[in-house]
DNA sequence: TGATAATATATGCGTATGCATATATAATAG
DNA sequence: CTATTATATATGCATACGCATATATTATCA
């Protein structure tokens, strides 16, 4: 489980209730791992188990106690071994993709209806994360080690890329169907050349 | 479950068993959708409970029973509404991102060795795919409907442009880590002007 | 001769996960 | 004055999933 090394990373900076830690994972990792509240109580339950994390009750007399997590020497370990480690990729899983695949049992209207609410979705999450990028230079403390900085930027980075990638993919095959392209299509040859060419013709 | 709709898909071309689905699904979808065996079975019950799929057993004397299954009205009428309706998207969840994002953890060495692997995992797998466009170029028989042939091959582009983009955007982070661009970097003020511009400079 | 693969379906077990809800108090917004 | 939000932890319920295994026969490979 990711999550597991999510909160380890987080950890690993501060010690952190799990009501600390759904906050900074909602504002910060949640364009590649988002979670919900229970999900956290659970795993920090199963690493305090695994002795990576212990556990420390604070009493409060108006609120509920608080248990701040801290990261162990093992759990740093943990961290370490599995940062430094490449780890096989599940496979991929597509959802939308599948209604592009069987596409040919509905009308072009209806799909590129889908298609075009799909791109807005993305065009949505773009300008989103745009934003949330701004939001996180402002606020860098000036102690925050600039190599930790620019690892951060660098997933905000790619998920821009992934977008726009979507987007313009999305585009072109909006504009394909529109054209009818697939009307005089041949797949059974030299499909790698014709490919992508149709442009300068 | 977006199988149940992967599984209508193909039952609306053709009536077929588990077993068959399990083999089709294999080397047709799995690019974008994989499954086990298990799950198939069990969702092909659970859908025949809902009505949208029937069951017909044949009798062998030499292996088990085949159990066919084909699509119903109402079947074929819920794959058609979720074709054609837009679905709001799982939040993305990219394991290896975690490691960029908490790679001031460890030294430049380890998360590169990383990323390298990475890189020639999405390699390998993008070599797979284009064999595979390949293989199911020979593969059209005669009378399949090019409309239908022209979304299967979109799908086997989507994954190659996806794949491509990962390995362009790690190989443009590895240089950065190796040029140590991360010393000198402000982020507090326009970062939006400066980003990707170093290269001309 | 023994092991594995192909044909075919099915269940058990463990895990990850989301959604809803319970508990309890204080502050704030309408 | 009431409803919601913030603070804080925790459990129940359902679902989706992967892995291993059971069942049963035939063919092939070493």
């Amino acid at each position: 489980m990711s999550l597991t090394h999510v909160i380890l990373g987080w950890l690993s900076c501060e010690a952190m209730t799990g009501y600390d830690l759904n906050a900074v994972i909602e504002i910060s990792t949640q364009h590649f791992w988002s979670t919900s509240q229970s999900q956290i109580y659970r795993t920090l339950s199963k690493i305090e188990t695994q002795g990576w994390v212990t556990q420390q009750v604070f009493l409060q007399d108006d609120r509920p106690p608080r248990k701040v997590y801290k990261i162990t020497g093992t759990g740093q370990a943990e961290l370490r071994r599995w940062l430094g480690t490449f780890h096989q990729p599940d496979p991929p899983r597509i959802p939308w993709l599948i209604q592009v695949f069987f596409a040919g049992q509905v009308s072009d209207a209806e799909i590129l209806s889908v298609l075009k609410e799909k791109q807005a979705n993305l065009r949505q999450r773009l300008g989103r994360i745009r934003a949330a990028r701004g939001i996180s230079a402002e606020q860098f403390e000036p102690d925050e080690d600039p190599r930790d900085i620019f690892f951060w930027m660098l997933t905000i980075d790619y998920g821009e890329e992934h977008l726009q990638m979507q987007i313009d993919w999305i585009g072109k095959v909006i504009e394909k169907i529109e054209n009818q392209v697939y009307t005089a299509l041949e797949f059974n040859q030299n499909d790698q050349q014709e490919k992508e060419t149709h442009h300068e013709k």
